[in-house]
DNA sequence: TTGAAAGCGCTAACAA
DNA sequence: TTGTTAGCGCTTTCAA
C-alpha cells in the first residue's frame, strides 16, 4: 500500500483531522485525549489515525506542555553492577510511572557531569538523577536545584546542597565491619579505594567524596573505640585501573609491617585485589583478611566466598527514581525519603590474623 | 541578584534579542551558531546570553531540524555486565560524535520492546540499535526500518531483515567449542540457555533467537564431525532465575546418564550454574568440566579459572553506534559493518571426563 | 461540543 | 549582514 519508497513526512494532527473530516483542534483533542470531544468525532479520528498510521511528534507535545515525561539519570559507570543494578531500580519504578530514562555516562568525571545536567536540562528533561563524581564540586548540581528542577543524589551526598538524597549510612557500616576485623585481631587493615585526590593519604585530610569520607571517619571510630590508631599508612587512595590496583595491594601486602586484612572500596576494586592475592599465592583469609563493598554474585563463588557489605542498590534506584517523580508530580508532603543501611554478610575471607614475628 | 523565588519561565532568543538590541533572528543564529553574523552582534548577543543565562531549548530545535542528535538503545538487561559493556561502546561512541543516548531496559520481553521502540520513535529519535529478544517477532523491526529509520541490530540478528547487524559468527565459536570438549573426550556434553519455549528442546526445533540457533548448530556439526551425535536431551531452554538454573544444572549432573561437561549461554546463567556444582560438593573440572559464554572478569578468580568464550563486545557496541551514526548522517558507501569473532579463551575448567562405568 | 487562531522556542526562507 | 515572516506539530485559549 505505502511501504513506497520515500514515506517522508510523518503523519501529523492535520494529516488525521482532513481523514476524519473534523477540524485540526477536534483530531487534537481525541488524540491526546483531553477536553471535549464526542464519541462520534473520537471514532472517526482514532479510526483515521490508525488507518494513517499516526504517530505523536513527543516532541511537539512536550514543547507546549513544558512536560517531557522523561528524567535524566547521570551515573558513574554503568558497566558496574552497582550502578547497573541501581539504574534497573530507576527504570522500572520511572516505567511504571509513566516516564522514560534518558542514562548518560560520566566515567566518574566531573567535567562530563557537568556537561552531562547541561545536556539533560537542554532537552528539558522533568528531573534529574546524579550520583555525583564530587561531593565538593556541585555548583552545576547547585544550579539545577536553584532553576527549580526536581533533583535526586544518589548513592554520594554534596555538601551543603540541600536535595533529596538517596544513600547508604556508610559510617555505622564502615565503623560496624571495622569493628568486625579488630575484634578479629586484626590491627594492620588496609583500605584500598579509586577516589583520586591531589597526594597521599594523610590524617585529617579531607575527602572530595562523602562515600570514602564517612567511610575513613567510621573505621577511625572503630579503632578509637578499641583504643587504637587507624594506620594511616594502609589508606590507600588513587587506585585506578587493574594493574593499578593489583600494584597497590603487592605493596600493602609485601611491606615489612604489612596489611592483615584489606577493605576494597567497591567490588570493582575487590575484584583485582583478590586477583592480586592468588597472584602472590597467599590465601584468604588464612594469609590475608578480606572484605569489599558491594555484594556482588560471583563473590559466592571464589573459594573462600568473600566477605561482603552489601547495600540494597536496586531499592535505592527505587527510591531515587519515587522520590523525583514525587517532586516532579508537586505533591506536597515531601515524604522524607528512607534511610538505607548496608549490611555485612559474613561469608568466609576474614578469619584472625596470621602470628608472626611482629607483635600486635 | 536572580535567585528569586519563581525563576519560572526560561529565557529564550526572544529575551536574548531584546537584551542584545538585535532581532531575533540574529540572535537565533549567533547562538546556534548558523547562517551569517557579524562579530559585532555576536558579541552582543553571547555577553546577553551569558548575563541571562540563556540555555537553548533542544526540543525546539529538534522540531524545527528533524534531529535529535539522540540514539536509542534497547537492550533486554542494562544489569548483566555484557550490555553494560555494549552500552558503554555505545555512548562512547556516540559522544564522540555528539550523539545522546537514551537507554530502554526490556527485560528481554517482546511487548516492552515493542513498547520501548515506538517511545523512542514518538521521541523522535535519530535512529535507534536494538537488541532484540526474539529473531522470529520483529515486525515492529521491520516496521522502524520501512519508515526510513536508520536502525542497527545489536548481538542477535533478526530473520528476514536486511539491516545492518553487529553480531559475532556464533555458529563457527560454538563448533569450535564444542570440538574442543569432545577432543577432552566429552560426549555427554549439556549445553543451558534461559531462551524461553514452549516445549522443551527436542531435535530440529526452530528456535527463536539466532545466538542460540547458531549455537546449536555449531554444536551439531562439532558432534557430527565427530561421527556423533548431539545429545539433545542435555540441550536445556527455559532456565530462568538463579533457583531454576541450579535445579537444571542438578538434574544434568545427577542422572543416570549425566553431564560430563556444561555450556553456560551466558555468564548470568554461568555463575548459577558454578554454584549449583559447588553445591552439590563436586569439582571443576575432575568432576565436570565447564564452559561459558561471556568472559567475565570474576571467571579468573574462581579456582579453578574459568574456561570461558570471550565476544568483543565493547568493540561491538562502538561498530553498532559507528554503524548507526553512520547511516543517519547518510554517508554513501555503508561500508559493511565489521564481522567479530569470540574466542575461546582456555582456563583450567575444561579436563578429560572422570573415566565412570558408563561406556562412551 | 466544536473550530479558528494564537503560541510554545526555535530554524529557515526570503527580501532588503 | 540584517530583519521579517513563516512555519515545525502540537496544545490551548476564546468564541461560537
Amino acid at each position: 500500500m505505502n511501504s513506497d519508497a520515500s514515506r517522508r513526512r510523518d503523519v501529523t494532527v492535520a494529516d488525521v483531522a482532513r481523514a476524519a473530516q473534523v477540524s485540526k483542534a477536534q483530531a487534537a483533542r481525541a488524540l491526546g485525549n483531553y477536553g471535549a470531544v464526542s464519541d462520534d468525532v473520537r471514532e472517526r479520528v482514532l479510526a483515521a489515525a490508525e488507518e494513517l498510521e499516526y504517530r505523536p511528534n513527543e516532541l511537539a507535545r512536550s514543547m507546549n506542555t513544558g512536560k517531557s515525561h522523561t528524567i535524566g539519570v547521570v551515573v558513574g559507570d554503568i558497566e558496574n553492577p552497582h550502578f547497573g543494578l541501581a539504574t534497573r531500580g530507576i527504570t522500572d519504578t520511572a516505567k511504571r510511572s509513566g516516564f522514560n530514562v534518558i542514562l548518560i555516562n560520566t566515567d566518574e568525571d566531573t567535567e562530563a557531569e557537568i556537561d552531562a545536567v547541561r545536556v539533560l536540562l537542554d532537552k528539558r528533561v522533568d528531573g534529574l538523577i546524579v550520583a555525583p563524581a564530587s561531593s565538593v564540586e556541585t555548583q552545576h548540581l547547585r544550579r539545577v536545584h536553584e532553576s527549580g528542577r526536581p533533583l535526586v543524589l544518589l548513592d554520594r551526598k554534596a555538601s551543603g546542597l540541600d536535595v533529596d538524597t538517596v544513600a547508604v549510612d556508610m559510617e555505622g557500616i564502615s565503623h560496624d565491619s571495622t569493628s568486625y576485623l579488630i575484634g578479629a585481631g586484626h590491627r594492620r587493615i588496609a583500605f584500598v579505594s579509586t577516589l583520586k585526590t591531589d597526594e597521599p593519604y594523610r590524617d585529617g585530610m579531607v575527602l572530595d567524596s562523602s562515600q570514602i569520607s564517612d567511610r575513613r571517619d567510621g573505621m577511625k571510630r572503630a579503632f578509637d573505640e578499641a583504643g587504637l590508631n587507624l594506620p594511616d599508612d594502609l589508606i590507600r587512595l588513587n587506585a585506578g585501573d587493574n594493574e593499578s590496583i593489583k600494584k597497590i595491594t603487592r605493596e600493602l601486602l609485601q611491606r615489612p609491617d604489612p596489611a592483615t586484612a584489606i577493605i576494597a572500596s567497591d567490588g570493582l576494586i575487590g575484584l583485582s585485589v583478590v586477583e592480586a592475592i592468588q597472584e602472590l599465592g597467599l590465601r584468604i583469609p588464612d594469609d590475608v583478611s578480606f572484605l569489599m563493598y558491594d555484594d556482588f554474585a560471583w563473590t559466592r563463588l571464589t573459594t573462600p566466598p568473600l566477605t561482603v557489605i552489601a547495600q540494597p542498590v536496586y531499592d535505592m534506584g527505587v527510591a531515587a527514581a519515587a522520590a523525583l517523580i514525587r517532586q516532579i508530580e508537586g505533591r506536597k508532603v515531601p515524604a522524607a525519603v528512607p534511610e538505607f543501611t548496608a549490611e555485612l554478610i559474613r561469608r568466609g575471607s576474614v578469619a584472625a590474623p596470621r602470628v608472626t614475628g611482629v607483635g600486635n
